[in-house]
DNA sequence: AATGAATGAGGATTCATTCAT
DNA sequence: CATGAATGAATCCTCATTCAT
């Protein structure tokens, strides 16, 4: 009984996320709103919030979730690959093909990387840059899911950490790269090169230019940026 | 008596501008309301909206104002710069000095950024990459305010690319790129190195990363992405 | 539990249209506001939204509480009628009844007389003159209350059909009458007589005649549109 | 000067009643605003207040010129016929050509029957059924408008009533019938069975009866509630 | 006569969250 | 766990009218 309990509110739980994300998805962060998540799951409204004590936090449940799911198919993808270059564009290629494939999800993913989480003064928090996210980190967090969505961050970071190093090691990446700030950048230009923002969106429009040309461009723009000087990879 | 009245307006006009764009930076376009603009600019609520006719348009008023204000400064720098590469320098160095000398002017700018403003069916009307930006395009955008901000828009860039144009001329910008796109991307990469999105806020938090070491190699990055392969220049 | 939760709400929701019949009584559907009614209610605004989509939506559940207890009534008095006859003369005494009875319920009547619901393309779905309202028509009305609406209006024009067909047999009817399009003007022409529009109380007030006097004179008009040419019957 | 200034202003009211009636015929009374009329006029909206002291009086203006238009031929084609029983069919004909003719005007008119005029308190005023309306009646009017409307609306009334005394006389017409109230009611009925008000309309789409179709039936029951019993006449 | 900036009360509706059942 | 009725502050926007110029 207890199991059988315990499976169901997982499955309601993931219901209830499968909903909120595809609103997210068609009509933004704002546009999702809790009564209408509740008529869609065919729960109670009430219910939500059993589930999840507001809609920040179902929000940022949705949002780990999805970057979990990101990350996971990267850490297996990148690690079927003999040589950093390969990881970078292997995980490259999978943010493409999540789009592709999920574009529901990617969707709302890209909603969410606008959306500021009430993470109170978690600043104070962070002193620790090892990569032991789980154990040592985020303790005081209030909030699991919002908990969980940093402590996915961390992961999706560190990855990409260790992937950039080797590719130091291996001289496809320039060696005087400070590693974190430019993966945070990198990630951040990748997904402007996939969704640029309204300001960007209406130059492009202006300007005629197609959104996969943009994107072209900008994925070659990044890979010189951390490329090294000679390199005469393509 | 006309003449008068003329300049009353212009004040007024930007008086509630002036209001609307500092709450917008203390609080985001949506924590902007119309009723508080209008009580700090002690007008009533009605003359708001003989000024703007809703607000939508009087965010894209600021947003052109602010916009317009960076275009000209940028214009006046870059055109006492003998080449190109330092033009560049110097448009990049109006942004960073703008954001210091206008901290609230800025930090509208960047929430502004984010907007969409009601551009209807747009699309059909650009077709033409030339620079006549004020003469042959956008008439039909019914609001005026939008309209002023999608020229302004198209001046920027226009500007950029000049410069550019140049720089490649010059040798300091590799010459394969596609200036446009280029322009527009790393215009958004410049935003966001100053300004990252939430979800590169998190993970700077996390990482615990100072923003201004952030921006300084998120800016390096850039310049590696537009220069020619074996520039030795820094 | 669920039952007393159940009768509560049917209270409250019978209480909510209660405070809206007043006020449009008294001020017309226009000056019946949202407001005014929950604070009579006392109520939040929030409540009036939890019972009914919109204010149109309130006034249909309104309307058709009005006409649905004026058509229980008329179907009970032309039962307890041995011929169509009197069974018409019953049924426009039930109007003239109810207006003395109901004096505020009756001008909340007239008032929604010329209320336009939100009926979107409902034209399509009639299409059956048969009478199974509840039945076969009317599911793709979104508002419940305006489907109600419209089943009501049908029960109370099928009623009179059935008195008219009644009639005819019974010779006091003109036979050659296309009952329906008459039974509507009828009801038209009694509800214009008791309630003259703003531009025949003009009139009446103009030539200083006494509403009563008119009323008398419509209805004399009204009875011999339908008397068959010969009948020596008052 | 004084005459051209003096035609100039009557062209200016004429162009304002114009847009006013257009706005009405395509939105209603409630959906005509003085802001638009001003625009659409090319005037400024002050001086919608120098021809019109409201928006009351400028709809007063309005119906009062559709009614006159309308009374003017009727006066005319009645006066071609050679007895009341052309002279009645005569009139109801002018207005369906005036319908037919002049769609948007009719429109207006329709809504406009409708309206109720600020006539404060007009009431005592009536005394005398005498046919002088200019002379002695609705002088305490304040608004000139207002009192040219019900001038207008007494003179048809009283047109009415010299054809229907004429017709009981030719033995056309009922000889019982009490003039001035039969002759509001059926001017009221001929006004619903071309525009049937929204309950009637509800009803008319949910029987499938075409508008047309009903507006003959409501003819003949019209014509029939005025003739005499014994009249052979179609 | 003509202008049009200014008014501001007032409208309908939304929505995250709570809590008694 | 589950429910869903209740909340009520908050939002954007309208529009007839006035009056100083």
């Amino acid at each position: 009984m207890s199991e059988r309990m315990e499976r169901r509110k997982k499955e309601r739980r993931n219901e209830i996320m499968d909903i909120a994300e595809k609103m997210i998805a068609q009509k933004g962060v704002q546009g999702m709103t809790m009564k209408e998540v509740a008529e869609k799951a065919d729960v109670a409204i009430g219910t939500l919030y059993v589930y999840f004590k507001n809609k920040n936090s179902l929000c940022a449940a949705v949002n780990a979730r999805i970057s979990k799911q990101m990350r996971v198919i990267m850490e297996e993808e990148s690690a079927s690959c003999s040589n950093a270059c390969k990881k970078i564009r292997a995980t490259t290629a999978v943010v493409f093909e999540f789009r592709e494939k999920y574009p529901d999800r990617w969707s709302a993913f890209k909603e969410l990387l606008l959306l500021n989480y009430d993470t109170e003064n978690i600043n104070d928090i962070y002193s620790n840059n090892d990569f032991n996210p789980e154990i040592n980190d985020f303790q005081d967090i209030s909030d699991e899911n919002i908990r969980d969505l940093l402590i996915e961050d961390k992961k999706m970071s560190h990855l990409m950490k260790d992937i950039y190093r080797q590719g130091i090691q291996e001289g496809c990446i320039r060696s005087e790269i400070d590693l974190m700030p430019t993966i945070i950048f990198m990630r951040m230009a990748l997904f402007m090169a996939l969704e640029p923002l309204p300001y960007a969106q209406r130059m492009l429009e202006a300007e005629n230019i197609d959104p996969e040309h943009f994107l072209e461009v900008a994925l070659d723009l990044t890979r010189h940026a951390v490329r090294p000087q000679s390199s005469k990879k393509r």
